[in-house]
DNA sequence: GCCTGGCACTCTGGCTGTGCGAGTGCCAGT
DNA sequence: ACTGGCACTCGCACAGCCAGAGTGCCAGGC
């Protein structure tokens, strides 16, 4: 039905046309910035409809119409086509990141990259502990009885703990540990780590056990609990461009939430590679969310997620700019990463 | 002459009413809400010479009076006591930072106890790389031509290069070059660490010279290079607080100036672990901040200045509130990364 | 049956004018 | 040197008003 279809291509305008202007649309703007081919009256009559389904809402009787999370929901699976970076885009993301120098580097030049990119708040997960695997394991004396733990995961990561002994340990018994520890953990993924701990146990010579032991117990620590999944936030600035307009309130809770990070770090948890998830205000399940939209993607090479990275920003964004160029970072970080 | 002395104590009493009501203060409720011992019309008297030697001002003719940025100059050097912390804070104090396991969560553990306990946006330095010293060397095989350089300093910070070498490396070069960086390095201050590289060259067996070179010139750029001096910044929904209010046009520019880091970082470069400093308004000599004071003050044992912390907040704060939590957590943060 | 032009209606935002209250500065008196 | 009194100045809040934008509905045309 030609019907139908006229009436999503008037959603569609809807939606640009706010997201541009922050303006509530009415008929008569509407006609004329696109060529729609039917007059004001008609177009309010589709306007009716849609409202009437749920895909836009008028903030005052008499003021024009604006979309709802429904109406962006239909216009981001079946209205968009994702957009291409320009060539200049994807040039200054390339110059953007070449000469990072260590992970941290990679991740905070990413989102500040993200930030510039989308004018929006970005966010970058470090790469989830549990997916990665060791890459090294090395064990510094600090003193008599202690000793310091570094893991260096295959993603760049570097996690250190201190580990105090119940007894004073020799330097040649450290070397020995090291090399035992690393025999058996190199190459492994930390999330299988947890189970060669008994065998390391039972194959380790006698005389480091004890040792074995002690060390093992921190080292599930670091390597189990996840809590210690990392984020990296920018761009928070962008936040008070539109502000007042955007978020109704103040951003204050929105400020909160990305602090809090819990939020941010359970809905990256559902993030993969191969698709960008856009979650689109109450779809976040989350007060302080309320109004605000969230473009994430999975970074890392194809067969797995090291983590993942998108934007926050008002409802009321760009959906294909900023998918695109979430994906663009992510891949290119996840190139990145892989062969470092 | 107790003249001039009636006339600090109603500056005092200005500044302190309003930190508190936000309201520009007027004579009468000044003579009500403090002793005085004189009538609104003296204090009317008092008021117009504070205002004619520029330390308050009178937002519009007939509203009360504020503290001008040189009348909290004046509270903050003469006219207010620190006010040491309660059992209770010193206790949350310990709480909330005992428990750390390393580096990163000491830091950003930090940030979150003073963002929460002074309702401004708390800012940490990492640990100077210059003033630390080199606890460890690691030399982490990549593959035939590539290593892994990882530096961790007494101060707990780690940092990592990956460097590639002009021909293969075998294992037994890579166990020495460990040795002989490690017995060359350790215990030195990285301020220091340049002049070592050339004796390093000379007295290093002639099969490695060549292996040593490449590393020291990408261990020279990891010490020297004073750039990477990091900040974990937190509590900036807090300047969503009032902030109408106190900062008039948007939040912000503030926002990315702190995102910047550098202008933040430069003010920590002059910060000292015993005197707590603070900048006033204008006194920040940056566009961004007017509006805004800075308090800071430099951790670390005794003798140096490891790095610095504070909080950023509306010109119209509590500054002794400020200053004693600012300092206190400094002393605490001192004492883990010492004993560590 | 769908589209269109016309019309009456509603509601918000901005503008103006007014009165009130807060606060000041000055002056004369103690 | 301090105090009380007084006239004056503004900003703010409130009410009323007007204009503009946008809608819904209806009757007529293709």
């Amino acid at each position: 039905m030609a019907h139908d279809e006229r009436r999503l291509e008037v959603l569609r305008a809807i939606v640009q046309d706010y997201v541009s202007t922050n303006d509530p649309v009415g008929s008569k703007a509407l006609s004329e910035r696109h060529d729609l081919g039917v007059s004001p009256a008609t177009i309010r009559n589709d306007m009716a409809v849609l409202e009437e389904q749920g895909y836009i809402a008028q903030p005052h009787t008499s003021a024009g119409r604006v979309p709802t999370d429904k109406g962006y929901r239909l216009f981001v699976d079946r209205l968009s086509a994702v957009k291409p970076l320009s060539v200049a885009e994807r040039r200054a993301i390339e110059r953007f990141l070449d000469g990072a120098v260590d992970l941290h580097d990679v991740l905070s030049r990413s989102v500040r990259l993200l930030a510039q990119l989308t004018r929006q708040v970005a966010v970058v997960q470090y790469p989830t502990l549990s997916r990665s695997a060791v890459r090294h394991l090395e064990v510094v004396q600090l003193a008599a009885a202690r000793l310091m733990l570094v893991l260096i995961t295959d993603t760049g990561r570097v996690e250190q703990r201190v580990v105090d002994t119940p007894v004073d340990v020799d330097a040649t018994a450290v070397a020995e540990l090291r090399t035992v520890l690393n025999c058996a953990f190199v190459g492994v993924r930390l999330v299988d780590a947890g189970d060669k701990v008994p065998d390391l146990l039972e194959t380790a010579p006698p005389q480091l056990r004890g040792l074995v032991a002690t060390v093992s117990a921190t080292l599930m620590e670091t390597l189990v609990e996840p809590s210690e999944d990392r984020l990296v936030i920018g761009g928070t600035a962008n936040l008070a461009r539109g502000s007042a307009l955007d978020f109704p309130g103040s951003l204050r809770p929105l400020l909160e939430a990305l602090e809090e990070q819990v939020v941010v770090l359970r809905l990256m948890s559902q993030v993969d590679a191969s698709t960008v998830l856009v979650r689109i205000g109450e779809e976040n399940a989350h007060e302080a969310l309320t109004g605000a939209s969230f473009v994430s993607v999975g970074y890392g090479s194809d067969d797995r997620a090291l983590g993942g990275l998108g934007v926050v920003g008002p409802t009321r964004m760009d959906y294909p700019m900023n998918m695109a160029a979430v994906r663009a970072v992510a891949r290119y970080v996840g190139h990145l990463l892989a062969e470092s």
